[in-house]
DNA sequence: ATGCTGACTATGT
DNA sequence: TACATAGCCAGCA
């Protein structure tokens, strides 16, 4: 039991609270699907926080379990190649190789590949 | 507290 | 289809 009075939140802190709700719903993104960032943003119970969806997802960090390639955005387009065509590289390279197919202008099909999750936790 | 930034999205041209 | 704008909201300096 932590003393009273004595805030010890000076943990790592390296990921802020409420974030690993975003994370939470990206694990149960089955493979060889994928979600948008407006979607995990809607069933981690934030509605209209897809950008800190992404901006969760850009902190993980390269040693991580959480699936962050099965999140692409609202178009089907893998927006982590803003950040260099290597990493959206990397992330085409992972979805392709759980089945997920690209169209010709390099981007996931959302007809046939979205995930159709459902909050179904905790009512 | 204030202002800037962003792995976003919806809408308009 | 592609680019520009506006709305959004949490994290950070």
């Amino acid at each position: 039991m932590p003393r009273p009075g004595r805030v010890t939140r000076s943990l790592p802190a390296q990921e802020p609270a409420g974030w690993s709700r975003f994370y939470a719903v990206v694990r149960r993104i089955p493979r060889g699907q994928v979600a948008t960032y407006g979607q995990v943003a809607a069933l981690a119970g934030r509605p209209g926080n897809a950008r800190q969806a992404g901006y969760a997802l850009h902190a993980l960090g390269e040693h991580t379990t959480v699936p962050w390639h099965r999140v692409v955005n609202a178009q089907g387009r893998l927006s982590l190649a803003r950040r260099g065509p290597e990493a959206g590289f990397e992330q085409r390279f992972r979805l392709e190789r759980e089945g997920v197919v690209f169209d010709a202008r390099g981007r996931v099909p959302l007809k046939r590949f979205r995930w159709k999750g459902s909050r179904a936790r905790k009512r």
